[in-house]
DNA sequence: CCTTTGTCGATTGTCGACAACAGACAATTT
DNA sequence: AAATTGTCTGTTGTCGACAATCGACAAAGG
């Protein structure tokens, strides 16, 4: 076990939530997470998803009152934030959501590739079992000629999530989850429609089946190239002014 | 900039520093860090250094005491701590410094290869002017000839970090950063002395001389050998049992 | 008109006190 | 004696209030 930092588990099905739909729990140890875990939680959920948009100011008396806490735990989810490189402080001033320069994203999805690449030797080189990619890559391809763009998405993260973790790295594991982050919070802003659904979920295949043949260079250079491809963008879509 | 987080920048000379040898600062910027800051820089330094050992039991109102200053920049600063990985919470038990596996300290070094090799590679890729090299290289051939270990850590230290500062890369740096901290805290605990200082020293300048012939496969199999076997470690020096 | 100084509102920084919780140990009951 | 319950202690979690700082704008003085 780690400590207690959440992972963001969860990124659809938000609010739908209400009384009726979860199943008695019984007398299942019940969970208590604290304060500023779930606040830390609700806040991220809202950077990530654009609800709020970086440069926002995040004011903790603001945020104590609308939550109905007081602002110790307020403080510490930001703290939090901070350390997830989601929202910066400037002493006596304010807190904002981080705002994301042109660079920031090219670094984020360069550190991205790495880190998949570094996942990918590591499977090659422990023979790791890969069938259960599979899964998540039908997925996709359902979700692809459904013309589902949210579910490929999220099949699309499933799937590279369970890459790293075939890679057996917890350190891997949350240094990608930590850049994994931003992505969420870019793809959220920019929202782009220039890539064929179909291609996405086409991409996938080929670097399961070089995984399954072990063959290590072919496989490092798809997810290589497939996970560059990613880090071209449109500039302007996203970035606000820096300053 | 980035945001307040410190950067360790002085292992060194520590509490040397009496009312007397240091210059007279004229009217220059008086720089004022949050408390929080300035508390996890000692309890940090107090960690990688080795004085608090994995562990180790933090309890904020005994820290709070002894540093004259209430609970909350102790939590805080802590938090720091525990978002840097070197501390460890659990709810209504305590915090303490954050036990080392085995597998950690293995997981850690392999970050750092994978780190330095991708600033090895995007130096050569970019053209980058490594000469600023030659001088912690200098630095620890002297140490090395003086059988001074501390100096020639020292040099080697900055020797690495000013390799991947020359990448140029914002998000490699703070990452790199992030593990070089436990690095520090591991080779504190270990205190390791079977590789020959001399060797130390001699690993470098070919790795220098390959970066300037922007020859990339060799530097990158340079750094890598290098880094590689800094990870090899007697394992029982160090670990505490898990738990 | 320009410069300097004072004041004000907004925000974070810090503090001291109290509540909640886990674990250990004693008291009670059977 | 064994099991259950109560209690106590150490620690973190949360709170409300106050202090420090910043930026902007008004006010005073030349």
């Amino acid at each position: 076990m780690f400590t207690e930092h959440t992972t963001l588990s969860d990124p659809v099905s938000d609010q739908m939530t209400q009384a009726l739909d979860h199943a008695d729990p019984g007398l299942a140890p019940i969970e208590q997470m604290p304060l500023r875990v779930q606040i830390a939680d609700r806040i991220r959920r809202a950077i990530v998803t654009g609800r709020l948009r970086p440069g926002a100011a995040l004011v903790e008396t603001a945020l104590a009152e609308q939550m109905n806490v007081s602002r110790a735990p307020i403080r510490e989810a930001i703290q939090i934030l901070e350390a997830d490189g989601l929202v910066e402080t400037e002493a006596y001033k304010g807190k904002r959501v981080k705002p994301l320069t042109v660079r920031e994203v090219a670094e984020t999805y360069e550190m991205r590739q790495v880190y998949e690449v570094m996942a990918v030797r590591r499977i090659v080189e422990r023979g790791a079992d890969v069938s259960a990619l599979w899964q998540p890559c039908h997925q996709m391809a359902e979700a692809g000629a459904a013309g589902d763009r949210v579910s490929l998405v999220a099949a699309d993260e499933r799937f590279h999530r369970l890459l790293i973790r075939l890679a057996d790295h917890d350190l891997l594991l949350a240094s990608w989850n930590s850049i994994y982050l931003r992505i969420h919070q870019i793809m959220a802003l920019r929202n782009d429609r220039r890539v064929p659904l179909a291609d996405i979920a086409a991409n996938h295949p080929p670097i399961v089946r070089a995984l399954d043949a072990r063959d290590g260079e072919l496989a490092v250079a798809l997810i290589s190239e497939h996970t560059r491809s990613l880090g071209d963008f449109d500039p302007a879509s996203i970035v606000e002014a820096p300053a």
